[in-house]
DNA sequence: AATGCGGGGCA
DNA sequence: TGCCCAGCATT
């Protein structure tokens, strides 16, 4: 590929790098791949500020991949409670175990072999490969895209298998292979810290002059995505039912969203619905069968905007009578209780603002 | 090639 | 509100 400017770019970043670059992590310059590997989940489609405390908080719990892979599922659910996408910690405790049994506790020392564990895409791979190792394999995440799309005024779209064969092609050219490392950090520090998604630093930045993006006035509207997602609204209720300070939780297993974390009885509707309605529909019918209850009350709407939807949840509180029913799939679990249980953002929310422990109990 | 998967911060 | 964030797995 014939572009302009690719010597000057690798050799002014380096130099940005390394004389006006101040960003600072708890990751910066480790070269444990276990750590390196830890908070490299942890920040994949998550901002550094999100997600540093959660990476203080692992490190300190699981010292090691060993400390981590012999950890149960639940207790490190709840140790990710909150960042979001779930399955990056189920396929996180896999790899653990993968590394603890299958590679004695070592981390895999190639490029292949560290892209085979679970959760470790390319971006992954090639992050740990050159920060512990120093293997010659450049980084291409949302920094990288941004960045180059608007150095090299590139208006292939970057959601696109076209797209992400070019960037990635690009990214490897321009890869200083004597310190892949730092070239590595470097270009995701200057995307984050000048070259931004929004209010780029342009006046202050070394790469102005040979930028296409800000020659030709293009800055703004760089890079390009094409995909458009359509967001889907959901309604759900639950059913807080509660016996003699106990209430019914389980755990969400279909495959859907949060998988693995814990929720109240839920009825999910087409549409909103009112008290009566949802007391009169089929899913309660099914759900609760013959249950004897008095009704404490039904809680404002929580709204949460996830990526492809938009969860609409109200609570509504049941005192069940009598003796506690079995309820298939659900657990009766203390309410002294819920905290050992990871649940979502949404649940937590309400428990927080209910005082569910502390009033209604 | 297209889709689904969280939660938070910002203009 | 819409966009983006140290992406990946699945279909």
């Amino acid at each position: 590929m014939k572009r302009a400017g690719k010597a000057f770019f690798t050799e002014n970043l380096l130099i940005w790098n390394s004389e006006i670059n101040t960003r600072n992590m708890p990751w910066k310059g480790e070269k444990d791949p276990y750590r390196i590997w830890l908070s490299e989940i942890i920040l994949q489609q998550t901002r550094v500020e999100q997600g540093w405390p959660y990476y203080e908080r692992f490190i300190k719990a699981y010292p090691t991949v060993n400390h981590l892979a012999r950890a149960s599922d639940d207790e490190v659910f709840r140790h990710w409670q909150g960042l979001g996408y779930y399955n990056r910690c189920r396929n996180m405790l896999a790899a653990a175990r993968t590394i603890s049994k299958d590679y004695q506790g070592q981390f895999p020392h190639t490029y292949e072999s560290i892209l085979a564990l679970k959760g470790v895409g390319a971006y992954t791979a090639a992050a740990i490969a050159s920060f512990a190792y120093g293997l010659p394999h450049a980084v291409v995440d949302g920094n990288v895209y941004r960045v180059l799309a608007r150095y090299f005024g590139i208006q292939t779209p970057t959601d696109t298998t076209e797209g992400k064969k070019e960037f990635t092609l690009l990214a490897g050219e321009l890869l200083d292979k004597t310190q892949s490392a730092a070239y590595n950090q470097a270009i995701m520090d200057f995307g984050a810290v000048v070259c931004k998604p929004q209010q780029p630093a342009c006046s202050s930045c070394p790469l102005s002059t040979q930028c296409l993006a800000y020659q030709t006035g293009r800055v703004e509207q760089l890079p390009l995505k094409t995909k458009k997602i359509m967001i889907r609204q959901r309604f759900f209720y639950y059913i807080i039912l509660i016996y003699n300070k106990q209430v019914y939780i389980r755990k969400r297993k279909e495959k859907d969203i949060w998988q693995n974390l814990h929720e109240f009885i839920l009825l999910e509707q087409p549409c909103p619905v009112t008290q009566a309605e949802l007391l009169a529909s089929e899913g309660y019918r099914a759900a609760l069968p013959g249950v004897s209850f008095k009704v404490e009350g039904l809680s404002a709407p929580y709204k949460q905007q996830l990526t492809h939807q938009t969860i609409i949840a109200q609570f509504l509180t049941l005192r069940g009578k009598g003796r506690a029913p079995a309820l298939e799939g659900y657990q009766l679990v203390p309410q002294s209780m819920l905290n050992d249980y990871a649940f979502p953002k949404t649940i937590t929310s309400y428990l927080e603002k209910s005082a569910l422990g502390l009033t209604l109990f």
